[in-house]
DNA sequence: AGCAGGTGTTTCACCGGTAAAAGACCTGCG
DNA sequence: CGCAGGTCTTTTACCGGTGAAACACCTGCT
């Protein structure tokens, strides 16, 4: 029992929320098909639009380090865990699949930021651990993605942030409670 | 398997906030590197993650429709603005190439949801529309969406979500500022 | 009129991702 | 022991996306 979709309510045009792209999309859809309950859009629009925005904005300093993302995050992994990972344990930290983990290790290994060795208990298994390198790129990097970050935030008060972390925290517990046919 | 599980001897105590993976990912940074300012990640992080969960969720009622995501986005923009789009606005609406438009539109014209239509004042460009089935695909698949989301957002209150929809206006209105090199 | 330069769309060559099969190896059970 | 079945990684075949070039067409200037 969603309470009334229509929140129009107050009549008034012109006093909306935010004048974002998604709002404007919403309005779309309302007019186009207004009995259906468009609520949902504002949240779930907005998530995916500042997402995408986001992993845009961060590929800047990426670029300039020679990385993908995908490739940032596998080094981050590898990072912030301290050990060696298997590629498997990459995977799924790094929520893609194997091949692609695989195919990734091959070109960061030929650029020297990873290394493999083969596991001695389980010839199946494979190594992985940062080069030199490969530490020193995640190190150079991620301050950057850092201060970026803070700057894009900053246009947000303290307790909004936190509000927004705690809320969208809420939210992802529902969203991992709920999906976790990985992991 | 990594024999060495000892994650959960590591970080017994655990009166921390949410529980969700990010918080994780956040907790192993602050340990390797106690200098760097994690704050940020918690939101960021959280963005994107919720944003790849609810994009993987949503696959599921595409596909029973046959659709990709990307190809549902695409007709949706030609039902919401209910005009005749060409590809160059399709680009402008989807956030893509132009050439991935081209490509989908073959596609979905082969399927017979849209149709193209050389423009009479300039025959360079081409005008696209949904066809009947287009229309009703699309109307036929928004509602589950839809109502998928409420239930996903059903966890939150709906003061909460007001807020949390509110808060992400916010930042998104700082995003867009921001990075408007296109569009 | 004719053409230089601009715009809209498509094509091309390539890149990274995936699912599924293949390959290599372990392990437990008869 | 020896092999059936499971696990981990890589390979294969393919798919969709992109940037840049190609193409088709318009328009303003001389």
């Amino acid at each position: 029992m969603t309470d009334n979709g229509d929140r129009t309510g107050g009549g008034g045009t012109g006093v909306e929320g935010p004048a974002d792209t998604v709002a404007a999309v919403v309005r779309q859809w309302r007019e186009v098909l207004p009995e259906l309950d468009t609520e949902p859009m504002h949240l779930i629009g907005r998530i995916n639009r500042s997402a995408a925005l986001l992993r845009q904005a961060e590929e800047a300093p990426l670029r300039r380090a020679g990385l993908t993302r995908a490739e940032f995050e596998l080094l981050g992994a590898l990072r912030r865990t301290g050990r060696e990972l298997t590629p498997g344990d990459l995977a799924r930290e790094t929520f893609s699949s194997g091949a692609a983990v695989t195919k990734r290790l091959k070109q960061l290994a030929a650029r020297d930021l990873v290394d493999r060795r083969a596991d001695a208990r389980d010839r199946r298994v494979v190594l992985v651990r940062l080069t030199e390198t490969g530490r020193e790129t995640v190190d150079a990097v991620l301050p950057q993605q850092l201060s970026f970050e803070a700057d894009v935030l900053s246009g947000l008060a303290g307790d909004e942030r936190d509000r927004l972390a705690a809320l969208l925290g809420k939210l992802l517990g529902q969203l991992e409670g709920r999906i976790p046919p990985m992991l």
